[in-house]
DNA sequence: TAGGGATATCTAACATAATTAGGATATTAG
DNA sequence: CTAATATCCTAATTATGTTAGATATCCCTA
């Protein structure tokens, strides 16, 4: 206890200040729309001076590109790993998950995965930390069966809409629970009775 | 010719001016980016200055709410309305015609299908354009005999799904010729198979 | 315990944005 | 020809992110 070296009681403090800028930005962020970014505001409520903030980040999108990396470790930390016995349930268990962890946070999910902030992009690290989480949709579905090349963006598209369906009618509500079934089933039902089927015909160009 | 009234002249170069600024404020938009809209730079390329603008549109908001209406006025227009002989064909002909309208310009997809821009909402007027297209698909729909409440639902989700990966991941590309389909005629199979079942199990809560 | 170097924060200023106020100039109407 | 009006301008206001440079605060060493 004694020996703590006084360099790291300064990182550990800085980290927390640092922390504490994090979560003033998620909750104005929260309030105000995900756009709604001040750095005078979020100065302020740290009890700061505006300019100061370039001390913990290089700039407002460097804010944001923290924040898309705390959600992103959010995400993956929540996704559920042990898979149940019946594989389609696996699927639905899964697009639950991703449904309501957006339905959870709007600003959140918009950060993570619409790109809605004019000039900003994550960066390479950032990014890479919600990585992987595709393949294990693929494996997912390889579980059921599903081996379609192309299941796997059908599949991400549906997700992706329900949620947009989600949070744009019907935020905080439970109506998507439904309609994510319906739409794995139909999904899995569908992609069943291909794998079934001859060559599979495709469309003439 | 000789006796038109000089009022009527001048109303017609005011709207003239007025569509070469929308022109311009379009050809911005799709160069750099939905949100990358400049009233300076703007009022540059119609060889004016800033300020003189907000005669013609009260604020920067108002301007994108002009664009919202144009833009809805080409969607509803372009809307397919003779429904061909076989509904499932319909039903791909509409989300083809849907896809295909967004991808062919993303920045006009983002500023009617997605709410993208900070502080923007479009007014009830130029909402209310594209409105009933919703009724549409719910008809062909019902020509299917599909009749589920959450159908139409499940349909637009799947529908925006479609586009938004399409748009993010190959924009430009035809692969979501194929994904359409297959989309439609698994929800079309879903839905046939589930109208022939009995109730419908429902999740209990 | 006094001084020097790093660290943290500040104030002042800049560039750019949308927007408002008020004046100058041309066009129209009586 | 004069008065009104429409059209555009310049100048100023407010708010933004960001940079430069100064000032205080802390920590380690002599």
């Amino acid at each position: 206890m004694l020996d703590i070296p006084k360099r790291d009681r300064r990182a550990e403090r800085r980290a927390a200040t640092r922390a504490e800028i994090l979560d003033a930005a998620w909750a104005q962020v929260r309030a105000n729309g995900l756009a709604a970014l001040s750095l005078r505001d979020l100065a302020r409520t740290v009890g700061m001076q505006a300019p100061s903030l370039y001390s913990y980040f290089d700039s407002k999108h460097a804010i944001y590109d923290a924040m898309y990396a705390q959600g992103a470790r959010q995400f993956v930390e929540a996704e559920p790993s042990d898979q149940p016995g019946d594989p389609l349930e696996g699927l639905k268990q899964l697009v639950r998950f991703y449904v309501g962890f957006c339905a959870a946070d709007a600003a959140r999910y918009l950060l993570l995965f619409q790109r809605t902030i004019p000039g900003f992009e994550p960066s390479a690290e950032s990014f890479a930390i919600s990585e992987g989480s595709l393949e294990r949709v693929g494996q997912r579905m390889a579980a059921c069966g599903i081996t379609d090349p192309d299941a796997v963006d059908l599949f991400t598209a549906i997700g992706t809409g329900l949620t947009d369906q989600q949070l744009s009618n019907d935020p905080g509500g439970d109506r998507w629970i439904r309609l994510i079934d319906d739409a794995v089933e139909m999904f899995h039902d569908y992609m069943t009775k291909k794998a079934k089927q001859p060559p599979a015909r495709r469309r003439a160009r």
